[in-house]
DNA sequence: TATTGTTATACTCTATAACTATA
DNA sequence: TATAGTTATAGAGTATAACAATA
């Protein structure tokens, strides 16, 4: 209501801005969605990102999510004893691992897919078929710009306080 | 590149995740920035927040903000050390304190608006004027329909691992 | 007895770095 | 000697709950 000067498109809160809420607002919608398929985001990002390229080693997985190996072990630890994925033995370096969807997996991705649909026609019930094609164009072409690799996002760091 | 069907406006992404993908880039930049003046994004918060409604309680300024109140103490501790607000004694309550800026927080408040400024300029440097517009007014219109209020966007949570 | 602000404590999450096995 | 994966450890950030002062 009470802002400074008008400039291109304020006065209630900036692109940014907006942009920087939905998205929190987005993400944690849709972390409260996939838990009913007991997921975390973390690991429905790494299941879509074994789909689309499979039997990397997990350095290469860890890499691309921005995640230090460490952390990422126990990622896959998780997945493999659920059943999601399996580690293949390297070929032909043996001290490594292909990572690879199980039968499983592929079922769950599925599923994660149709939550997905449903998640983003909740989040844009209040525009047109035509508004929201209009919005994802925008947003592609400012992701583009500002050099976002498309697949995947850094998990939110915390801002901190101190 | 290569996904399920095409929805309205799906193929290489979806909405959602375009929105959660540029909300952590903004609000990772936006840190980013005010880190030159010497800002988190919750101190910055706060500033604006008293700004628009001084004089009110901790607890109702944490309440605002999700934060609880412990660490809202710290938060107020360092930032009336650097002078920036100031704790006056309640009235007629003595238990509570009311906040406000000092001189020097105002300051540091014109010059937050033009980091901001800057920091949605940069981050549309993609979109004509119009687009930028239309951007934005989607993305209102979006915001209102979810129930997000103005103003104040919750920390981001950290989807967790395990 | 309830409430405001504060401090203390415990817990989660994360990354850095030591370790092993292959190369 | 260097690298893939793993484990151990320490640090930051968070919230819950105990505490003191005022109502």
């Amino acid at each position: 209501m009470s802002e400074t000067g008008d400039g291109p498109g304020r006065s209630s809160g900036g692109v940014a801005f907006l942009l920087a809420q939905l998205g929190a607002h987005a993400a944690a919608l849709f972390a409260e969605r996939i838990a009913r398929l007991d997921l975390t985001p973390a690991q429905a990002g790494l299941l879509r990102m074994i789909a689309v390229t499979p039997g990397l080693s997990q350095q290469a997985y860890a890499k691309r999510l921005g995640t230090p190996p460490s952390r990422f072990v126990i990622l896959v630890d998780a997945m493999q004893d659920r059943g999601l994925i399996e580690r293949r033995p390297g070929q032909p370096d043996r001290r490594s691992y292909a990572l690879h969807l199980t039968e499983a997996g592929q079922h769950l991705l599925r599923q994660l897919g149709a939550v997905g649909k449903a998640h983003d026609d909740d989040l844009c019930a209040a525009l047109t078929l035509e508004e929201r094609v209009t919005l994802r164009e925008l947003l592609t072409r400012v992701a583009q710009q500002q050099n976002l690799t498309a697949g995947v996002h850094p998990g939110y760091r915390q801002p901190s306080d101190t």
